[in-house]
Order: structure tokens, then C-alpha cells, then sequence
DNA sequence: TGAGTATGAATGAATG
DNA sequence: CATTCATTCATACTCA
């Protein structure tokens, strides 16, 4: 609210990056800059520390302005979204099942997602080749109980029989 | 980025919506789809939960494909519009500025939904029907972020110096 | 058919 | 870490 306008934003675009908007006042990064970014994350960092930090940002702002906090946010972000994208983006893939009743949207069992996070032997060497072992693996021990607590409710979802349109008169009802 | 594609869209349009081939690539609301989301909105539900979500995206996926994301981002944006809209408007006293070309389709219905929107104590928020659990959170107070939050100032890298662009190959090598 | 607008989608920046 | 706000990008839609 108060910071807004912290550069002036040169904004280079450094290579052939294919984006538009070339505004400023918030941190619009580069191709590049998305890339190493990305790389890094999907080599495993997740949550960098504020040396990994530093360093990504100094290495990062060869591309174009860039801070660090634009890069702890970037990491936070990715990562929240990720996550949020995997809870959004799955119980509800029955697109036309015209399931009058019976739906049962039973367990999730959609986590299966297919990510290439599975490859350690890509980079992840350099990242811990020497001493700054701040990130390791937060996740994969602590993955567990959390979410998935909406059966208390199970409604019914059956609305509509026959239809054509389930009455009007219900729209609200059913949260 | 690369998410884009999300759907792929059927797009049956349920009821009778003269809309037309319908193409699509990204989510296009049913006009029940709207009616029953609107009508959520004015019934004072802001922000739904994941649950809320959940449960809103199964039962609209009746009139046709909807993801969750879909309902997320519906009520973000029109929260969110519908602030702006209100900000605009009442600030805007300092610049005189004329709204008189806002007068397209204002027949009656545009200045109804300006008004009964207004209603100050008709905002539930999450509007919770259920009981939502409560949560123990510890909540650590790691405010480590802050180092390099707001700390815009302390970043002077002089990369005017001479090089055009560091060696493509040790991206990831710098950590 | 193209400008202007409504709105879905994405994401940077915060806050708790 | 999750949740939310503000902006912006992208695209469907409307109308003259």
C-alpha cells in the first residue's frame, strides 16, 4: 500500500520475450527471469532462504529490474498456487454425467498429479553442492491429514430428476 | 503462462441462451450458471471457502462444464469490479468527471444493481450455513520475510557495467 | 467488421 | 502457508 512505486521500471525485456504490457510499478519479469525461476523450482526449491535469495535476485536482475522480495514472492506464490490449483482443478471432472442421483462424488483420488518434480538428477546438484543446505525438502514428510474434510457435509445432489433445469426455487439451497 | 488451457469447453449452454457457436478456451457461464452465482453474490456471499466452492461448482456443473477455478474466479472479479465500480464513482468527485456516457443499456436494470448492492449490513462475508472447523494454528511467527520486504532501498546493483548478458549456462549455477 | 466493453484468467503484492 | 486485493492480460460479445 505504501511502497507501490519502488523502481521506475526499465523493463528491457531482456531477450525475445513475446510479452506485451510493458508497465510498471510492480515487477513484471522477464522471460528469462520466469525461466531460471521456474527451473529452480522445479528442481526443488521451494521455499529459498533469504542467501538463496539474495543470490537468485542478484543473478536475476542481469535480465532486468528485479528485487528481492520479487523473487520470495514469486517462490511464494508459485507454490501456494500450485497447491491451490490441485485442490481447485479436480473434484469436479464429471463435466455431462447426467447422474440424476447416485453421483457420489466420492473420495478425491486426483492427487495423482503428474509432475515432473520427480527428476532429482537434474539440478539439484548444484544446488546443494556446497554448504547452504537451508532448503532440503520440506514437503513429502509432512503431507498429510489436512484437507479432504468436507464429507461431514455430503449433501445429496439430487436435484432435479428429470429435468430440463432443476427448480429455481432451490438455487440457494444447497450450500 | 503456460496454464492456459484449463477447459476445453463443451459448452452445451443449457437453457436457451441465444448464444451461438460458442467456441471456446475458456469458461463461458450459462446464463443459469450466472443467475445462481449472482444471486449467491446479493445473498451476501463474498468469498466463498473451498468447500463453498466446491459444492457451488458441482451443483452448476448440472447446466454445463464449470471447474472450480471457474467459480473462484467469479467471485473474485466481480468482487472485486464491483468495488472498483464504487471507487470510481465516489472519488471521482475531485475531478468532476462526467458520467453521463455511461448510459448504454441503463434502462432500470443497470440502476438496480447499483443499488441494492449498496445495502451496508447485508454482507455475510463467507456466509457459513455449516459448521466450519476451528483451527488450532499454532502460527509460528517467522516473520523472516520482512528482511527483504519493504527493504527496497538497500539493492544498488550497478549492472551497467559493461556485460550484456551473463552466460546462458550457469543459470542454476549461482545458488 | 472493428472499436469498445464485459468479463474470465493470471499473477504480483500483501496480510494474518 | 492460506487467503485476499489490485492490476493487468486475454478473449468473448455487442453494437453501430
Amino acid at each position: 500500500m505504501e511502497d507501490g512505486m519502488s523502481g521506475f521500471c526499465i523493463k528491457a525485456r531482456g531477450g525475445g520475450n513475446g510479452s506485451t504490457g510493458t508497465k510498471c510499478g510492480r515487477w513484471n519479469p522477464t522471460t528469462e527471469q520466469v525461466k531460471v525461476l521456474t527451473d529452480l523450482f522445479r528442481s526443488g526449491l521451494r521455499t529459498p532462504s533469504t542467501d538463496q535469495i539474495q543470490k537468485i535476485s542478484t543473478q536475476l536482475s542481469f535480465y532486468g529490474k528485479i528485487e528481492s522480495k520479487n523473487v520470495f514472492y514469486w517462490f511464494q506464490n508459485h507454490k501456494a498456487r500450485e497447491r491451490q490449483k490441485r485442490r481447485r482443478v479436480s473434484i469436479d471432472d464429471k463435466d455431462f454425467i447426467r447422474q440424476d442421483q447416485q453421483e457420489k462424488v466420492s473420495s478425491a483420488k486426483h492427487f495423482a498429479e503428474i509432475h515432473e518434480v520427480s527428476e532429482p538428477e537434474r539440478v539439484i546438484e548444484t544446488l546443494q553442492l556446497f554448504p547452504l543446505n537451508s532448503y532440503d525438502e520440506p514437503e513429502k514428510l509432512r503431507r498429510h491429514a489436512n484437507e479432504y474434510l468436507r464429507d461431514t457435509t455430503a449433501y445429496s445432489y439430487n436435484f432435479g430428476t428429470e429435468m430440463d433445469h432443476p427448480p429455481l426455487d432451490l438455487r440457494l439451497s444447497f450450500l
